[in-house]
DNA sequence: AATATCACTTAGAATTCTATAG
DNA sequence: CTATAGAATTCTAAGTGATATT
């Protein structure tokens, strides 16, 4: 069983000396020399700083010694019971976010799929850390997983990619007649001037025109003929088609100065969430056994941590401990617990709080909703809708614009994640006196509710959010936005896709210069260099420093000294939590000087020291500003998933199947999500849903068998011809007879299941015909369908045949059925396998974020696959404007 | 220069919807 | 038709990076 859950709890971690809640950590002195000199290089060999654990070959992993864990390892939880984890079921595994060493792997692993790759997957840390082992053979990664001569392949696959964009690059610079000379002042002049073009490049425009002008014409068509169709549907029609169809921006060259974002803004506010309804009398939350009787308030707050008993957040003890200090606070100040007698009763041990009464009630009432009519459940959605309504739209610059997250968020737990010192702290009702509004001048100020007034209203037009708040747990600022299908969401997604698109103009000089510097004297250069190798390559983070009050997380720049191991000759072992406390782990073979300096940078550092002491983000980002103005960290991450994207989409050949299309869509798509260590929670029964379509697919062969063996009964000879042919697949081959005989008799449960469903059904039928019900025996009679079943069985397991059910049944016809049937299974197969492929990998993301959706666009015109089986329909909102500016000839 | 503030994108989990296998 | 699995959507936490402040 993972141990990798004993991390979740801690104990929170105790904050020296009152700093101010915000605070970054104060950044103490580099330890790390300014200038490096050959006699420092020289002397890391005698320096004992290498793991020389292990023999080369293995994957084995080092386990770096515990003075050098970060802090967060070694601070154990107070109280633990190791066993406790062991009831959790298999699928209820929480993800280790708690960066395990690899001992305590967990040896037994979720069910695989037959191919599990043996010796690694066993070594494997965690099921998270496999997903970033297991990169795609094709992810830019040189992963020592594989076998050498697989490495040296990636490798110099990855080269060739390199080189490719090398090409690209210097191809879009002489396109420019610029000299493809390394001085990077040159380009850097002209890629600022180019910039200065805000959307596409001029040259684009053009095409685009031609372009947008065929959908125009199309659109102009539908309209009318839609307008004709309705007839006197209403005269406002046509414009009410115009507002829905929304701004087309992308077919403008109206240039924005980029600051500010309208000149008109109206709209009605934000919706508060439903005042707190007190609980039926009879629910109460039990203390030491007896049921507590709380104030409003309170009760509120027990509330929210009863609905959440099933949720892995109250197996944390730091959640238990932050919710039961504020409930406390809470609890004192509206006035005290009573008993059931009216006395007193004061609350303190955590321990003997029983929230179950609470907890049921709320799954009751669950249960009640879903009982509901399907015509109960859409007259409370559209009541629902209805009250939404007034705050779904906005009106900017005169257009009507999608709000996003309108809804103020409702009280409850800080959900934190990862070890997060704060998580279950309580999040408290946000009033309209926090809130405050952002309008046009002009507008009409949305009303507070009755009562109430707003904390302020403002008119700031250099800012894109309608509404905004501070929220009481981390003095974190939410703001209310634009929905991602708006204008302005959309034109900042093309420019992030354009300036991503531009970097692939200068990249091979970036690269050169990169390399170049991981050798240079000063530090700053040197480590520079090394972390733009590892943001590129890698697709790290940036690695902001971040504040003692949140979780211990770290990118590129914050890199710790224990977050890597260092193996001769140039292995490198990346092990860290990173965003969302999200595991990164991943063994790669860096270039020889990357290792050096690696090494040098962790040389007389303690674990916890930072790797890269004397630069921060800022100024690397100041360094990227040189080459490309707006050229940021995150801008790699952007353009390393689309290129590599389009890189993948390209090896997808012609011809075949849309099915074969989508799968092979998906995969690339997984090799972008590999590389940016999109990763996602195994759903809680996994495992077991897994088992039910194996055991499904089992179902099929067998299926196929008696197919085979009612051709056996027809044509006895073909038995002795081909005994192969007659024999189960290979894959239920295993202990067949006895598997059979229990899959006969589930198939029997199953059927009579069927019977008793169908005699109830007519049974309900006759009574409401008014005629008498169907007699026991009617049904004992239907039953005896069984029996037959089962004799029939035995009969088969005896003679290997099985007499065809239809009269008219030839050998063609069964064959035919044998072949669909062994489609089928093929079928099931693969989706299997994919489904646990994937299990860990969050494809969305990559997909909605990094890869430029005329990727996607391209892709689907030129093999003519639909895009919604990429898109689903608020993506296809969301990229409108991809999908109609690009066709099958776009190129990132 | 450090750091605080602000605005915005990116992210996985949780919830709701829906398609389809049974 | 209905239960369920998976897809889609919603929610909000957690990043990045620009700019203001000290």
């Amino acid at each position: 069983m993972s141990s990798s859950d004993d991390d979740v709890p801690l104990a929170i971690r105790g904050r020296p000396n009152g700093s101010s809640p915000k605070s970054k950590k104060a950044s103490p002195k580099p330890k790390s020399p300014e200038r490096i000199t050959k006699a420092m290089e020289k002397r890391l060999d005698d320096e004992m700083d290498l793991d020389t654990a292990g023999d080369t070959g293995g994957i084995g992993i080092t386990v770096t010694n515990t003075s050098t864990r970060p802090k967060r390892k070694s601070t154990k939880p107070a109280v633990k019971n190791e066993s406790s984890d062991s009831d959790v079921p298999l699928t209820k595994r929480r993800k280790p976010n708690g960066t395990p060493l690899k001992s305590e792997t967990d040896s037994d692993d979720d069910v695989p799929l037959a191919s599990r790759r043996g010796a690694a997957a066993a070594k494997k840390p965690s099921p998270k850390a496999e997903k970033a082992e297991e990169s795609d053979s094709d992810a830019p990664l040189l992963t020592s997983k594989l076998s050498p001569a697989a490495m040296k392949m990636l490798q110099k696959e990855k080269v060739e990619v390199e080189k490719k964009a090398a090409e690209t690059a210097k191809a879009i610079r002489a396109e420019k007649n610029l000299p493809t000379g390394k001085r990077k002042l040159d380009v850097r002049k002209e890629e600022e001037s180019d910039d200065d073009v805000p959307l596409a490049g001029r040259k684009k425009v053009a095409q685009k025109k031609a372009k947008t002008g065929k959908t125009t014409a199309k659109k102009v068509v539908k309209k009318a003929s839609a307008r004709a169709g309705k007839g006197k549907a209403g005269k406002g029609d046509g414009e009410e088609e115009e507002e829905e169809a929304g701004y087309a921006w992308w077919q403008e060259q109206t240039e924005s100065d980029g600051k500010t974002k309208w000149t008109t803004l109206e709209h009605n506010g934000v919706m508060f969430p439903p005042p707190y309804q007190r609980l039926p009398r009879h629910v109460k939350m039990r203390y030491d056994g007896v049921p507590l009787t709380l104030p409003e308030a309170a009760e509120e707050v027990a509330g929210f941590f009863g609905a959440m008993l099933t949720s892995e957040h109250v197996k944390n003890k730091v959640f238990c401990d932050n919710f039961f200090g504020d409930f406390l606070e809470v609890l004192e100040e509206s006035g005290g617990a009573q008993g059931p007698d009216g006395q007193d009763v004061d609350v303190t041990d955590f321990n003997k709080c029983d929230f179950t009464p609470m907890f049921e009630y709320f799954e009751a009432k669950r249960e009640e909703r879903n009982q509901l009519t399907v015509q109960q459940k859409k007259d409370l959605k559209a009541e629902r809708d209805a009250l939404e309504e007034p705050y779904l739209y906005c009106r900017l610059d005169g257009r009507k614009e999608k709000v996003g997250n309108f809804k103020v968020e409702p009280p409850g737990l800080f959900r934190g994640r990862g070890e997060h010192p704060k998580t279950g702290k309580l999040k408290k009702r946000v009033m309209p006196e926090q809130v405050t509004i952002n309008i046009g001048e002009e507008a009409k100020v949305p009303a507070p509710p009755p009562g109430h007034k707003w904390k302020s209203v403002v008119h700031k037009q250099d800012v894109t959010w309608l509404a905004m708040w501070t929220e009481n747990v981390n003095d974190n600022v939410k703001y209310v936005m634009l929905a991602a299908t708006s204008s302005l969401k959309g034109q900042s997604d093309f420019k992030k896709f354009e300036k991503a698109r531009e970097l692939k103009g200068v990249v091979d000089i970036i690269r050169k210069d990169y390399e170049r510097e991981l050798r240079d004297k000063s530090m700053v250069v040197r480590q520079r260099a090394t972390a733009m190798y590892l943001i590129d390559k890698l697709a790290l983070r940036a690695g902001n420093a971040k504040g003692e009050e949140e979780a211990d997380t770290v990118g590129c720049c914050s890199l710790k000294v224990s977050n890597i191991t260092l193996r001769k000759p140039n292995l490198v072992t990346f092990d860290f939590l990173g965003k969302d406390s999200i595991r990164y782990y991943n063994e790669v073979a860096v270039d020889p000087q990357v290792f050096t300096n690696l090494r040098l940078f962790k040389a007389r550092k303690d674990g916890a020291d930072e790797l890269f002491d004397r630069i921060t983000t800022q100024s690397l980002n100041k360094h990227l500003t040189s080459y490309l103005k707006g050229l940021t960290a995150k801008v790699f991450r952007t353009y390393n998933a689309s290129w590599t994207m389009q890189i993948e989409l390209a090896k997808i050949p012609a011809g075949g199947s849309v099915h074969d299309k989508v799968a092979a869509y998906h995969l690339a798509n997984k090799t972008v999500a590999v590389l940016c260590n999109h990763q996602r929670g195994v759903p809680a029964n996994f495992a077991q849903n897994m088992q039910r379509a194996i055991d499904r697919v089992k179902g099929l062969r067998y299926q196929k068998l008696r197919l085979k063996r009612q051709i056996a009964y027809l044509d006895p000879k073909r038995v002795k011809k081909m005994p192969d042919y007659f024999k189960p697949d290979p894959e239920i081959q295993e202990d067949f007879d006895t598997w059979v005989v229990e899959h006969q008799k589930l198939l029997i449960e199953q059927e009579r299941e069927k019977i008793h469903r169908k005699f109830e059904k007519d049974n309900e039928k006759q009574v409401s015909d008014g005629k008498p019900e169907l007699k026991e025996k009617e049904l004992n009679e239907r039953l005896k369908a069984l029996k037959e079943m089962e004799k029939e069985f035995e009969k088969e397991n005896k003679t290997g045949k099985v007499e065809p059910k239809t009269r008219s049944c030839s050998i063609e016809k069964i064959e035919e059925q044998i072949k669909k049937m062994d489609e089928k299974i093929k079928k099931a197969e693969m989706e299997n396998h994919v489904k646990d492929e994937n299990k860990t990998i969050a494809l969305g993301t990559s997909k909605l974020n990094y890869i430029d959706p005329r990727l996607t666009v391209m892709f689907c015109n030129k093999h003519n696959v639909p895009l919604d089986k990429f898109f689903p329909k608020t993506m296809r909102d969301k990229f409108k404007w991809a999908i109609e500016s690009a066709d099958e000839t776009f190129e990132f």
